[in-house]
DNA sequence: CATGAATGAGATTTCATTCAT
DNA sequence: GATGAATGAAATCTCATTCAT
């Protein structure tokens, strides 16, 4: 799957013949078809577990006696930080978030991890901290600033990334503050 | 290129051949590529016209006599319409958003575009309007909210649309705002 | 078709790749494709034209102001003549009379062209000549032993071809003979 | 055997891999290796067996004192019967039949098993109550009607078996009678 | 002796592109 | 300038067979 991802994101899934992924796997392109039917099979387990390790990497820097809003934050830029360390992750990520080969199927069940956040939420709405919008509203508002500022910044200069994620909190949380 | 939008958004660039364009928009093959030397080229120029439309429709909406947040937000909005009334474009535009199809070329061609909304952006910065960010920290962000945002309520009960749109811009405008 | 059959017949339908086929027939592998959308269609196609032709032939050797008698066995020895001239036409439908591959559409229309055949047994019924069983009893009855004859006697001397011919004649008339 | 010939009849060879094999017999692939050092070799074997069966199980249905021509007959009915009984082994052998699969070898080791039906009608050549043909012509003969027949009446209802078996042997019988 | 995961050669099929008409 | 039949490289996937356990 690493192998597989890798190719993906550095050819295209289109460019990256199964033959190519078994080679840099080291196995032979039977052994893979023993464990994903198809390639778009393998596709949708590569996403799946990227999308159950950010969250499960995410909530393990999460420092529970935090007010709320810290919280909020560190749980962003956590979400940040993964995608930064992860690159590749975040770039297959970016190439399938609308592809049709995700099923309905792998996109549900990649949703179902999320379910901290959004007791975040739905407390800090509670508390009157966080704006009472529609639950979906704001995560799709957060999940697109994600999605557009890590990729503006791993094409940054490191230097600069500090001031860049302090200016991005600041739009972030004045949006969904009450 | 209508033709093949409406194909490549229904089946897929992978999945619509050259003939099946062609018969759609009632050609021969050949024809099609005495205006576009390749597939790609006609591709880039699908993400180019549209990259294009979607400011100058935005333009026309503007009324000039507005505050500068009124022109703001009509701004965003008018983005938002511009989808909404043409759903195979926002389908193009995001699955091609990151693939490699798309040269560098095109899209430093569509970025030429959004000059007025640059305008926008530095007068009310210059005014102590908007937060003195980087421009491209701006940008980037109010990008990602509006891909997200749309591909959501697209789906969304009609009903709901205008509420929806008004929270949204509630959030992008505290994000924003000084 | 007839670079496909032969080879087919050389080396059996699994033993002969598209990409022979195209060769065989000095053309790309893609022309094929263009005129029949699978393997499969081609195997059919190929049945077909022999079975229709089976008849088409036969049917021209026929002497209209024969007795009924002889015209029944001339129309037997036309049959088996048609395939001792074309022997790989005859290991092909061989190979393929009870293959999964053949349609049950492609059957129904093979039998179509048959109606001759019914006309003659019907009429020699009617006149008491013909044993008044089934229709089909009859026509499965002769199918088969032409089936094995030619097979066996396309391997035997020439010089006792014609001996052979009359050996099968008489059992067949035997058989069928009020 | 018994698996794979079910699936051989009911998927094609070519629609079989071993490993459906070893899965429908309940053992491991590598067992069936053990036994049989190839698919194909595994084939020759069934095609042997059934061959040999057929001839055992005909014999043992015979009655040693009736007149030639009913043993004869009996002999042909016992053929039908056996293949009415076991119809997967006929569609397997009727697969088979011309299958560049089978090889001469086996081919040869399942004539030997027909000397009993040669006899029959030596014998019955010498008492002037079989035409003198060759015994070749005679037993291509009667193996064509046997095949075209029992395939027939296979799909046919199951009331009027009797009486399509009552007029097959009545042509047989004539075809083959001085 | 049984097992079944691993293998990779090879088969079918697709489709961007060309070019004679 | 328009056309679409021809092309063949290349992609996905299958499966007989091996062999370490």
């Amino acid at each position: 799957m690493l192998a597989a991802m890798n190719l993906f994101v550095e050819k295209g899934i289109q460019g990256t013949p199964m033959s190519a992924i078994a080679k840099a796997a080291g196995t032979g392109m039977g052994t893979i078809y023993n464990y994903f039917a198809t390639k778009e099979e393998l596709i949708n387990a590569i996403y799946l577990h990227i999308k159950t390790s950010e969250i499960t990497q995410t909530l393990k820097s999460l420092d529970s006696n935090s007010s709320l809003k810290t919280k909020f934050l560190e749980f962003y830029i956590s979400f940040i930080n993964f995608y930064l360390k992860h690159p590749a992750g975040f770039a297959f990520m970016d190439q399938m978030q609308n592809s049709p080969i995700i099923t309905e199927a792998t996109k549900a069940q990649g949703l179902n991890a999320f379910g901290p956040v959004f007791e975040l939420i739905t407390q800090g709405q509670k508390e009157g901290i966080i704006k009472p919008l529609e639950m979906e509203s704001i995560l799709y508002f957060l999940a697109g600033t994600i999605n557009t500022f890590v990729r503006w910044i791993q094409k940054a200069d490191k230097n600069t990334q500090q001031q860049k994620i302090a200016a991005q909190l600041s739009m972030v949380w004045d949006a969904v503050k009450a």
